[in-house]
DNA sequence: CGGTATGTTGGTAACGTTACCAACCGCGAG
DNA sequence: CTCGCGGTTGGTAACGTTACCAACATACCG
């Protein structure tokens, strides 16, 4: 090995002088070896070897037209194992385009997305992909992103035409509701989250409906619409169960709620307490619902294929192919009941 | 806004010309504004926001000594809720040293992790962190990575000496075992996976040294190792049971197996099969653990505060502040009994 | 054998940025 | 009033790469 331990990378120029050709043609046996002599190309590749050598994508890009072949990914909570899944959707299509992925959280902040964004931009990025924290959108009007596309994932933002992903809330928790009221409950439960302003006004929109539709009172004393997290869903699960007149059924819009309320409603099991065992429709799926102590209906979703979707939205537009009208694609959900 | 629609982004001569400055003056201005009079930086920022103006930092760093602030970071698998949670934290550390990351996704398959790691350095990222799929080590040695850092998390790569973060599997599947036989039992079955080898071959040696220990016999047709998902590990879990003498007890040394193994549990108990009801040892958590129809002891881990630390040490090398010495952190595990 | 088409190779310039140096300014000290 | 100094500004070159053009070699045709 003739690299010397703790150099710089090695240049197109080093490669060239080792193989006795200019920097041209290593550019070119690199690029394909179009017009280029095959023994020349193997003395030329052998020196890439040798050297330990890479292009430096940087210095590529930098000539004007050239992409950079990133995409700016900024979602709002990895620790969720759906934006997990998501990420994974949206790194998969990236590199069967030969692309990669700039990852960034937000932790549902305002001000860390404007810099994330800018910061993306600031490394040219061919794309945006983004789970927006529903602020106002200054920051991603067009003329604010140059000419780079950008995709919004699980929510919209208000007074912003983009291309968007998003799943069927409404249809979801309608007919997650539906089937609770199908069973012959009436007074049912909501339990949801604020975090995501438009995910959950559009779940609670869907609960809201079914109920209405079949003349069941919605009732404020057995709504809940501001837990975040595991303990605070518990704790609204309790306070509920607790009332003179608990809820019969639980619609709970999201994962961390569903798993409040089963630790809640398996606590009031182990421990005796009186009371209601609701059954439960939950939005979002969570393993091993089938040992639950009381019936679970999951509505799950396919956080990856949204990644999916997302980004091949994206890769339209970068490739041309894509009609120049904004599109929605709104994916379906799945019921599985217990 | 006297910025067109699908133009190019501004460069910083357009903001010069803009600001009736060289474009040295606005370099200085955004470098922090050192010996630039007051008057000219307020021009200059001006003209900054007229034009919607970014720098480029992929030009930035062209320039020889640069850092490119860009941590590539490659793990197995994005699906895999603690890989989430690594990467957050990962992702955390960066960008309070105010880097960026590169994200991808390895699906434990060596070509692709060879393919990840030389686009990395083709970005000239400033480190490296990986999850390696324990092929061989070709591609990650120094001389093949020229200066950049390596840090592997989770597991190690054999014949490569560097940094590393990893948990305690040994301790902690012996302790897992051990309170296993603490508890009585002696007939313990073992559920792991191939995948990760390393991770693997760990907590089965934890599992083996405390069987042996108390002279417990290993018997392998209660060792199954080959699980890679949820249904495999629920096929296992029921030939074992379906033993003539199946075990009292199983140590799962994965969430996946642990999942699977419950599936297969609740399937008996509700179809009324007889034989064992065993106690459970899992390595990783689960969610609901406590509403499992057999006690469950966890054995858990913060694998956000394992990629923090991934990122901590690597960062110690590119300040310069750690010690040549190759270093490894082994995390401690938590257990938790039912 | 001359001429043209085709294939191969290299030189130059440019992408956006900033380190370095030179030039210039105003101000205070001698 | 002159000198020198510190603060401010701009020009030049360079980072690594590749598009473009020019130069040259070779092959083929008439």
């Amino acid at each position: 090995m003739s690299t010397v331990r703790g150099a710089r990378q090695p240049t197109i120029k080093e490669v060239a002088s080792r193989a006795g050709v200019s920097p041209m043609t290593v550019s070119r046996t690199l690029a394909g070896g179009r017009n280029v002599r095959p023994d020349v190309q193997q003395r030329v590749m052998e020196a890439v070897r040798e050297l330990g050598y890479y292009r430096n994508e940087n210095a590529r890009s930098l000539r004007p037209g050239q992409p950079s072949g990133l995409i700016g990914v900024a979602i709002t909570n990895l620790a969720n194992p759906y934006y997990g899944l998501f990420a994974l959707g949206v790194e998969e299509v990236a590199a069967e385009h030969g692309r990669r992925i700039l990852l960034g959280n937000t932790g549902e902040d305002d001000a860390r997305e404007r810099q994330l964004v800018s910061d993306f931009i600031g490394r040219q990025v061919d794309g945006l992909i983004l789970v927006p924290t529903s602020g106002d959108a200054a920051h991603l009007r067009p003329e604010r992103l140059g000419d780079v596309p950008l995709v919004l994932a699980s929510r919209r933002v208000p007074g912003l035409e983009v291309d968007t992903v998003l799943l069927d809330d409404v249809g979801g928790a309608y007919r997650g509701t539906m089937a609770l009221l199908d069973a012959g409950h009436t007074r049912i439960g909501f339990l949801g989250n604020r975090s995501s302003v438009f995910t959950g006004e559009r779940r609670y929109r869907g609960y809201e409906r079914a109920m209405t539709e079949r003349g069941a009172p919605v009732d404020p004393a057995i709504i809940a619409r501001d837990q975040q997290d595991v303990d605070a869903a518990s704790r609204a699960a309790r306070a509920m169960f607790d009332l003179a007149e608990p809820p019969t059924a639980i619609f709970s819009a999201n994962n961390r709620n569903t798993i409040g309320a089963m630790r809640e409603i398996g606590r009031r099991i182990r421990e005796g307490v009186p009371g209601p065992r609701p059954a439960v429709v939950s939005f979002d799926d969570f393993e091993l619902s089938e040992l639950m102590p009381v019936p679970v209906t999951v509505i799950d979703h396919d956080a990856r294929l949204l990644g999916r979707e997302a980004a091949t939205l994206l890769f339209s537009r970068l490739d041309g192919t894509a009609e120049a009208r904004v599109r929605t694609v709104e994916l379906p959900v799945s019921i599985e009941f217990p």
